[in-house]
DNA sequence: AAAACGACCAACCGCCGGCAG
DNA sequence: TCTGCCGGCGGTTGGTCGTTT
């Protein structure tokens, strides 16, 4: 059970736990490579790290992943990807400057899992990943690519990715003249300048006809599958009219959703001053504002 | 009853970017 | 600018346990 330079491998004793928590809940977390030394254990700063992330930090969560928890699993693999965002997700800025929201290598292929896992609380990116590979890979490619074929674990085969089109934000893009409290004007059906019913987002409080219960990835995944898929027109909810516009319709219906963003615990808050002077409170989820470029991209 | 098989998951490995010196 | 260390990630392995033959 001893590896390279004498420190021990395998499965963590139930002593090495109760030191491991002990130093951790003293010194607190970083600094792995003093742990070891500090808690009194011979295991290596990678060991000692990756014991503490996934199982024993407060309010992991064990047992059977939740249908709602697989659900998002799913729907956020679908959203994001084989850890790659396609090269095509770009936004326009202004004078048809081209603006690349790929970011490098790196971030392409680590963040998954632990976005994914980010939304689920108590949950591990291991966990996740985990999951994924023993559930719901079969699921989704067993039959028809057969995967269990005895051979290595490979790359998943890629996902249809749903890629927003290119797009032009405007300053004063309609989004930031929206006030929380016209989110009653939602109880009627926006329509867009060609007259077109703009599909309601679902209220938290009020299940989808199917029964699904709403999420938020629903959101993003709703407003840009639709719009990629029909090229709709669109109009916000202050009733301007916009281009077809993934991302737009996004921020419209995260912003329909008024109060409840409060509630969301991954949500940033931004205040914007409208040309009439009104400031109005926006909340987005931090992560999908950033996955779309934060402010620059969203604001140019 | 026991051997073979398969599923699960904790843990390890190798790689990479950030950062300080 | 270079180098080495650190933290953090996805991919993969291998031990354990339950099920099947």
């Amino acid at each position: 059970m001893e590896g390279k330079f004498g420190v021990r491998k395998g499965s963590w004793t139930a002593e090495e736990d109760f030191l491991l928590k002990k130093c951790i809940e003293e010194y607190g977390e970083g600094k792995w490579h003093l742990v070891p030394l500090r808690a009194g254990i011979n295991r290596c700063r990678k060991s000692c790290r990756l014991r503490w992330l996934n199982y024993l930090r407060p309010n992991i969560k064990r047992g059977e992943f939740a249908a709602d928890e697989v659900d998002m699993i799913i729907r956020l693999h679908k959203l994001l990807g084989n850890r790659q965002f396609p090269s095509s997700f770009v936004l326009a800025g202004e004078e048809g400057e081209i603006r690349n929201l790929k970011r490098d290598k790196r971030e392409d292929e680590a963040f998954m899992w632990s976005l994914i896992a980010g939304r689920l609380p108590g949950r591990t990116a291991n966990d996740v990943k985990n999951y994924w590979n023993t559930h719901l890979k079969q699921k989704q490619f067993g039959q028809s690519q057969g995967v269990k074929t005895g051979c290595k674990a490979q790359t998943t085969p890629g996902f249809e990715v749903i890629k927003p089109q290119a797009r032009t934000f405007s300053k004063n893009f309609a989004w930031m003249q929206v006030r929380r409290e016209s989110k009653r004007e939602l109880d009627t059906p926006s329509r867009s300048s060609a007259g077109q019913e703009i599909p309601s987002i679902p209220s938290p409080a009020s299940p989808l006809k199917n029964n699904r219960t709403f999420s938020w990835s629903n959101l993003l995944e709703n407003s840009v599958k639709d719009d990629y898929m029909n090229g709709t027109s669109c109009s916000n909810v202050s009733g301007n009219s916009e281009k077809d516009e993934p991302v737009a319709k996004f921020i419209d219906n995260v912003f329909a959703q008024g109060e409840a963003m409060e509630g969301y615990n991954n949500t940033t808050a931004l205040e914007e001053e409208d040309e009439h002077g009104c400031w109005n409170n926006l909340f987005f989820d931090v992560d999908l504002w950033d996955l779309l470029g934060g402010e620059d991209n969203i604001l140019t």
